[in-house]
DNA sequence: TTGAAAGCGCTAACAC
DNA sequence: GTGTTAGCGCTTTCAA
């Protein structure tokens, strides 16, 4: 039988409710039966249960966790750093987060995770890019949701977002820095948010060195993000024989792409062309040359997520809150200065 | 305020005993009223309380998942997709699975997750090798457990495992039937159940088929079994002057170093080494050749340790239960009939 | 500073 | 067949 609140009033001598302040540590305790208290629930090794608790505080203690089923299923260890990182801070307020997947296709037949129908948790995280359909029918159900690196075109939410912006005026100015003035920029989805931020970046590092943006360095016009839209897009750009002796690609995967065909046609890197990323992905440093790129932190994404929740879950806060997460440069051998 | 079962009793003019029995769809109850009943839960979208509901019936309706977070972060998505046919199957007994990793160093210092000191979960789930510690820790909490893909050395508990034997004779035996008599095996962490397993598997078919045993074909030093102790391994039966026409690594990830050193030496695949891999592993596909391999079902895995879990805990089943998940042949292109 | 008691939403005897 | 009632383990007024 599991030790209950009643086993430790019983042993301590006083009455459940005692037990249950300095549990939540009401100060109008006296020091003296607070100790023995403690003492007996150390001694019976009593833990609450949440079930109770939850019952009477109507809370469930805890948070869904929404994503894709292909971004959970990537190869590339994005989302789970990202829930690994909600995970971790849940422990800090004793929550729960329970993941769950949805059809990357999510449509009217699909139904809604089992845990917000049932109301089983008490806010939701979505990570990632998701259908707006989804969006809209999260909305019926009365619970606070904060979105991480995806932001829906319409609505006002709380969301955790990467800095999208600075990181592609880092990027971009650390190539400035170099020495470089001709500077392409691939990209894809651009109708992402993330990657549409990170072509500003761009944008606004060029003119902040005064450095005339050319339409034809800048290829936006993939479908994809992946490895096969980087090479086609850099090949697309040698075949029109566009001169760069620099390249900032959207994300790794396309960088990665870009350098397959960079050396297919024979170009150096760094000493031709030099190529930053973004991301921060496991391959970045089994390239050749290992690839400069703008680092990404997905554990602290998903610590920044739960804090925002229980901010939110707490009436801290207005419901529309965003933090954006910093990224920085990390430095490896894809870069280097112009050469002559 | 949420709907509750005295709004559906009162709504459909009955006790909420009536509500109760009727939900749980107990027969003793006229047809007429129970029509009424479920027709006031739907017009009022009755969700029941999960917490009360188990509160009384003293249960979670939760199950841990635990697996180091070296496994969970793993860029081949092999145990995500096992947490995903867990996740997925316990809808049907609308459970809720609550994922946490342990460090894969997990020592003295280390805590147990919170689910299992609180009492949250019903039952764990142990996917992957784990530190004995952790199993002996488990072992004081009241819970039934239930390993997927790692049996420890000692005790005698429930777990859903790859039949890694058969699995081991199937792929051996494709190359036989091909012809080849001089087949190699590479291994590594032979410790690992699994692997020996596979080690077995590769022996008995030889015998079966009255191939001689011959340990020098056999690779079983290698400490890690990763793609660098594959190539690592089949270097150095080259470097011997071993001569082999085919070749049967543990896992997928080894076979993959295997070809790039056979590449390295000039050996073309298939035509004068066949290789034989284990798992399927996404990369697969890209290798060249493609590699045929021997498909674990990953979601199978999970599916199936739900489903035990359940029989577990409704003392179906004593608690030594194994199930063996079978596995099959995929036949791609790095592997040939013997060249004479 | 502490205790008594009500009640969170549900299930399960036990009556009727 | 259906209703009454007593909890499950906890928190929280309200009294004392």
């Amino acid at each position: 039988m599991r030790v209950t609140i009643k086993d430790v009033a019983r042993k301590a001598g006083v009455s459940t409710a005692t037990v249950s302040l300095v549990l939540h540590d009401n100060r109008r305790i006296s020091v003296e039966t607070r100790k023995r208290v403690l003492k007996a629930i150390h001694e019976l090794e009593y833990q609450p249960s949440q079930l109770a608790r939850g019952l009477v505080m109507k809370q469930t203690g805890n948070i869904g966790f929404i994503l894709t089923e292909d971004h959970f299923l990537r190869t590339e260890p994005f989302y789970t750093r990202i829930f690994l990182g909600t995970e971790f801070e849940a422990r800090e307020s004793s929550h729960f987060v329970l993941l769950t997947t949805i059809p990357t296709q999510f449509t009217e037949e699909n139904s809604l995770p089992r845990f917000v129908t049932q109301q089983s948790v008490d806010g939701i995280i979505v990570a990632g890019k998701v259908p707006q359909l989804l969006i809209e029918k999260l909305k019926h159900y009365n619970m606070p949701f904060i979105f991480i690196d995806y932001y829906p075109p319409k609505g006002d939410y709380s969301a955790v977002l990467i800095d999208n912006i600075h990181g592609g005026m880092v990027a971009t100015e650390h190539l400035i820095k170099l020495g470089h003035k001709e500077i392409a920029f691939i990209g894809g989805d651009m109708e992402h948010p993330s990657i549409n931020e990170r072509y500003i970046g761009y944008k606004m590092a060029l003119e902040k060195h005064g450095i005339r943006y050319r339409s034809e360095l800048v290829i936006t016009s993939e479908e994809a993000t992946g490895k096969e839209s980087g090479l086609h897009a850099v090949c697309s750009l040698l075949d029109r024989d566009i001169k760069f002796s620099a390249l900032f690609a959207c994300n790794d995967a396309m960088a990665i792409g870009a350098m397959e065909c960079l050396r297919k046609r024979g170009l150096k890197i760094p000493d031709q062309v030099s190529v930053v990323g973004f991301d921060d992905i496991e391959s970045d440093v089994f390239q050749d040359p290992p690839l400069t790129t703008i680092a990404v932190p997905k554990f602290d994404l998903g610590i920044e997520a739960m804090r925002l929740m229980r901010e939110v879950l707490a009436n801290k806060v207005r419901k529309n809150k965003k933090v954006l997460v910093p990224v920085e440069l990390v430095l490896r051998k894809s870069t280097s200065p112009l050469k002559k």
